[in-house]
DNA sequence: CGCTTAACTGAATACGATTGCAAAAAAATT
DNA sequence: AATTTTTTTGCAATCGTATTCAGTTAAGCG
């Protein structure tokens, strides 16, 4: 037999149950006062129409979708945010929630794609590696749908944000590099508009600045090839780094194939290399990368019930926080020659 | 000032314009017959008040969501899946498609998700790397909810799907590993439920047994370190071999780190290392490695068109296709010595 | 300018559920 | 057995839009 669009509605379960639609209705919503008996004959019915109560209907009249928009950037280069996405949609999943998905670029306006989020009535967004502006946050909290975004933050705005602690965690690359005597740091910037490029390398530089070393300065754009060209250009010089620190770990591993293969150094002896994000690729033994982890599961946990929070409770002030990373110490810097001095050192995962 | 949760409806804004609520429903809708001026007017008071038409009241009466379901597995774990995801979902969007997306495990059953899918009125359904029962995928399309598959079939289902050409490519590895003159190869298997792996496999086998040349074997479960294990089983013994094609790429990398780190072996002189996608990393300098293309693109074009045709089309016969892979040549092979042979050799993209 | 035709508009209804309310049935109490 | 209390049940209104249909206005034309 060949069914048409799904058209079993309520009603008709209701008739072949011989009892009202409302009964239907609350037989299946999960603690309506309804009779074993009449709950029992409504399922049966149900399940032999084939009924799924509609959840456009449903949430026409609660005013409640149980939906929430997840906008993304970055998620085919960069294998850190391809695991927010993963351990976000389940963590959503889990808690019940309905997840419509935007994978934008970085760069991308998302001033045309909010409409279509509200128009869709997701109960609130989440917001990871690309930038809402100013304005459009404003306006989606204004009416009622709250903001939460990870790793990107929008001054002012009333919204929620957890980000790693990008700038103490340049800090602690910069310290780490000195103490091991480096005498010629570089950054390797990701994209210039981001802040966690940014506040990474304000970090970096400060320690810096601080011990009066000169830095060279490159930049990636956050993929492995940029970094590459980067890296050659940073090394095949008279006066070559001996000690670069890139944005994030996939340029890093740029850094280190242009270094290894591509020159011919010996990592960490002629030079140190350091990431940051520390995705799965890092640890592996042609690589080694040394890196600062992000706390992700942290971030993501925070960032989805801060989110699911603030839907149930509007008028609750958003939550913003900064979470530390940690050191995760590999193969590929020179260490300081005590390596006593109060590093936190991490296993790997 | 603070709106509540957004109450803006076409009524109000009727209102404001000074006509009835009809004429604001066909000013949105882009066809309707309105006069200019009329429009204007509601267009202006939609702005002033900041109206969205609301989706579910829409969907509610259009019976049309567009919304399709996705669920896709081993996104963390496979950065070709991720890819996948990241090209399905801009696709999507570009056609207007709203998507609701479900990350699962490999292995999970699906049973519980579809409800939810089929609750929000999908109006089809895209699955990739995850497998759908076929009384599951049966009482989807029955219902009128096409579904299409990414690199899956059900044998027997009435659905559509689309699968890089495995077996063939299988095929093409043995014949050139056996062209140049290994003697001791092996297989790699990723999970022994997934058609990928076995189609593989069974294309490699078939080729090798024809050449009465036996193999070794081994499971890796499509991820690094299991990958990283078994090699060193296959290649730390008396008769290692002297070859190995591995069920996917991201398991090859982790057989060249074991060979190369673990074991201190030269590739391709002392075993050849074959894999199956061509992820982004896998012409990496580090690694080199020589695989077999899946068309991506294609894959996906094709899944994306065949699903919304089937939508619009509902009486339309279910699409399904073999799309070849194309062997890339990089180094992690030793070649056949005249390589004249009728190789395809791709270029990097 | 009158008449036909086309373009537009508004009132009313429908989509498929939830839910307040009052009536009916069942249970509890006297 | 009669009455009160509690639990179930059905009716009807409602959510916010699209769409039919009839009525109205504007346009086209000789």
């Amino acid at each position: 037999m060949k069914h048409s669009r799904n058209s079993v509605t309520s009603i008709e379960v209701a008739k072949l149950a011989g009892v009202s639609q409302s009964s239907v209705s609350r037989a299946f919503s999960h603690e309506g006062p309804v009779s074993v008996k009449t709950r029992r004959k409504v399922l049966d019915a149900a399940r032999k129409l084939g009924y799924q109560p509609n959840a456009m209907a449903r949430s026409l009249i609660t005013r409640r979708t149980s939906m929430v928009g997840m906008v993304i950037a970055n998620v085919h280069n960069n294998p850190f945010y391809t695991e927010v996405l993963d351990l976000l949609s389940r963590k959503f999943q889990k808690l019940g929630q309905k997840v419509m998905l935007f994978i934008v670029n970085r760069d991308q306006n998302l001033d045309d794609i909010l409409p279509q989020l509200l128009e869709y009535q997701v109960e609130g967004i989440l917001v990871t590696a690309a930038t809402l502006s100013s304005t459009m946050a404003e306006e989606c909290e204004r009416w009622g749908r709250p903001v939460a975004m990870i790793n990107r933050y929008v001054p002012g705005v009333h919204a929620s944000w957890f980000c790693c602690a990008n700038y103490e965690g340049g800090k602690m690359v910069a310290k780490l590099l000195l103490d091991a005597n480096h005498q010629r740091p570089a950054f390797l910037a990701g994209s210039e508009d981001t802040t966690t490029s940014i506040d990474r390398e304000r970090g970096f530089m400060e320690i810096l600045n601080q011990e009066k070393v000169e830095a060279l300065r490159e930049i990636g754009e956050y993929t492995y090839q940029d970094a590459y060209d980067a890296a050659i250009r940073l090394l095949d010089r008279k006066d070559p780094s001996d000690a670069i620190f890139c944005a994030n770990d996939i340029m890093a591993l740029g850094v280190m194939d242009a270094a290894k293969n591509g020159l011919g150094l010996k990592i960490p002896e002629e030079v140190s290399i350091i990431g940051f994000d520390d995705i799965p690729m890092s640890s592996w033994s042609s690589y080694s990368l040394t890196t600062v982890r992000q706390p992700i599961q942290l971030m993501v946990d925070a960032s989805v019930e801060e989110l699911l929070n603030r839907i149930e409770n509007p008028e609750r002030e958003p939550l913003q926080e900064v979470i530390p990373g940690e050191l995760v110490i590999r193969g590929s810097a020179r260490m300081p020659g005590g390596l006593s001095s109060g590093w936190v050192i991490s296993q790997d995962r």
